[in-house]
DNA sequence: CAGCTCTTTCGAACCGGTTCGACGATGAAG
DNA sequence: CTTCATCGTCGAACCGGTTCGAAAGAGCTG
């Protein structure tokens, strides 16, 4: 690979003057400029990545920490990956993306060593052990999953309360009475998913409210179990007419169980859910639902955390940012 | 963040001699080795990323290039991310994850500049742009997909048309004598993905063998056109006792299907399928299948590339490995 | 005790960029 | 015709590591 000096020697200049060429940061003439321009062009000369960040301290690359759980449905934490490349590319970043299971310490390998500008935090849980590490390592970062105390740290998320409450206005106003609501899996709280009793208390409140009847159950994330489990709740509550799912796996089987039972949407049961858009359209679903926006959050996270590594005035204070729901009548209800 | 020279400093030693007892490629006394390394502790030094890799041209990163496709049936590229991810962490090698749509300019970008000791490249098609600018910026890679002209890389893909041939032979020792095929959607083919016709290849050339009729279409992705896909094809060839499925988006739909239809299985039809483990064990699918294992080409791929980086002696001379499919029976055949 | 080897450590150079201060040439102002 | 900016360019220092050659000191040999 070329070298600036190879470059500087080529166009018979110095190495400094290639730099300022390139950057633009001191004026240099015309001819020069274009007999540099050359030389690049011949010479394949493309920047030693380490040696700018070395010198600039900026290697214009974000962490990106994911971490999987084997129960999970797959599909939900990756749809943010795609968007968070996306939206990183368009700023000029790369994404370094750490997988390892160890948050805290991955967080410290690539922070420590100045492998990145800053860090996107995916699937925060309420007590996450990441933001120690975050807060120790000093770098800007931005989370997506509302923890108990961001420490001072950029923050987005659907707001899972509100949406639940608009999902219950939608079918208190209908004049239904009796409700199921199944939420995510139980050990999803257990691990800290806030959005799971975030939803479920909005819901349940709610229903106090207006003096409904609510049943919340927690779902399964496999088969066979998914099947058995809603078949087992709908048979327990014969009067409800109505029922609320905030579960990706059960929402994508609900479909086969339903007509199974010869149950008919909506005719004979209302059906509304929350679930990501792509999800949505992946699986053709046919429900009435808020629909939340991967590439939404992600690109926001992204631009955030972009605000903050270059300290534009137009960061502001750490954000707390609820994305306020959108429901999508899909007529599933009535 | 701590340099090599405030350890030293705190150490009363010079750089170079952290160095050395850093790395240990000379001896240092234990003493002045224990010395050091508690300096490293209390100023918790952590070697900055960007001055190794200038000095020893190594930047222990990986590229992982990966393509979307609007309209892909999402799960099938992601989940050779993760397997990637921590077979390189076990190297001792992080991802840099490339999702920008013009693969070869990324390639560059990223070579160019040195960011990364090698690539993976995920997906590779027949005639793939990507291959030209790998062999342009010199650096080893891993391809996943078999293109027509490797040009001297390492490649690793399931063997689809073996696949293929090990489905036909398991109807055929039924006794199945009319099978349906179900290819991916034919766009797939358009975009150079040699998995479909090497796998419909080697099922209509195992059938004629054999004397069996076969009827090969290509499927879709998305619902409704799946369903109504499916159905026509089933209502087209009455006489045919086994399907043979190769499209992840079609196998999962064709439960609820076939339920639809009132068909049973295996009572009235044979279903045979290829998708991968991972895949099936999301939506248990109930049919018997070449499982393909992401996690394994995955891993595979990645040790490969880091042998070639390191020049290891045992990397050999470029491979074409074809997996060896695996038949998991579940028994919806007879 | 001179001469040699071995061990341990140091200083300097280097990797490939960026950036600061200075310097010569040019043109405008006084 | 000085004087003084301004412009364009250069040389040197620096970022934070690694590595080579050499030096200092200890131990051994003859």
């Amino acid at each position: 690979m070329a070298t600036i000096g190879d470059v500087a020697r080529h166009a018979g200049v110095s190495r400094s003057t290639v730099s300022y060429a390139i950057s633009g940061k001191r004026a240099i003439s015309a001819e020069t400029r274009d007999r540099i321009a050359r030389a690049i062009e011949e010479l394949d000369f493309t920047p030693n990545a380490g040696a700018r960040a070395l010198k600039t301290a900026q290697t214009m690359v974000l962490g990106l920490l994911l971490q999987f759980h084997a129960d999970e449905f797959a599909p939900a934490m990756l749809q943010y990956v795609l968007p968070v490349s996306e939206a990183a590319r368009d700023q000029g970043y790369d994404i370094l993306m750490v997988t390892d299971p160890n948050g805290p310490s991955a967080i410290h390998r690539i922070a420590d060593s100045d492998m990145v500008d800053g860090i996107v935090l995916l699937d925060v849980t309420f007590a996450d052990p990441r933001l120690a590490a975050i807060e120790e390592v000093r770098k800007p970062a931005s989370l997506i999953g509302l923890p108990r105390d961001p420490v001072g740290l950029d923050v987005i998320d659907l707001d899972f309360g509100e949406a639940a409450r608009m999902l219950v206005d939608h079918l208190h106003e209908r004049g239904h009475r009796e409700i199921i609501l199944i939420s995510p899996p139980h050990h999803v709280v257990e691990r800290g998913g806030s959005y799971v009793w975030r939803f479920r208390d909005g819901a349940v409140e709610r229903a106090a409210r207006y003096g409904l009847q609510i049943h919340p159950y927690y779902g399964e994330s496999r088969q066979p179990a998914i099947t058995s489990s809603v078949n087992g709740v709908l048979d327990a509550h014969p009067q409800a007419t109505a029922l609320i799912v905030h579960n990706d796996a059960t929402v994508a089987a609900l479909p086969a169980i339903l007509r199974d039972r010869d149950v008919r949407v909506p005719d004979d049961l209302s059906v509304v859910s929350l679930y990501s858009r792509d999800f949505g359209e992946e699986f053709s679903l046919p429900f009435t639902a808020v629909e939340s926006a991967a590439a939404d959050l992600g690109r926001r996270a992204v631009e955030q955390l972009v605000r903050r590594i270059t300290r534009s005035p137009d960061a502001g204070p750490p954000v707390l940012r609820f994305v306020p729901p959108v429901i999508t009548d899909k007529g599933s209800t009535r």
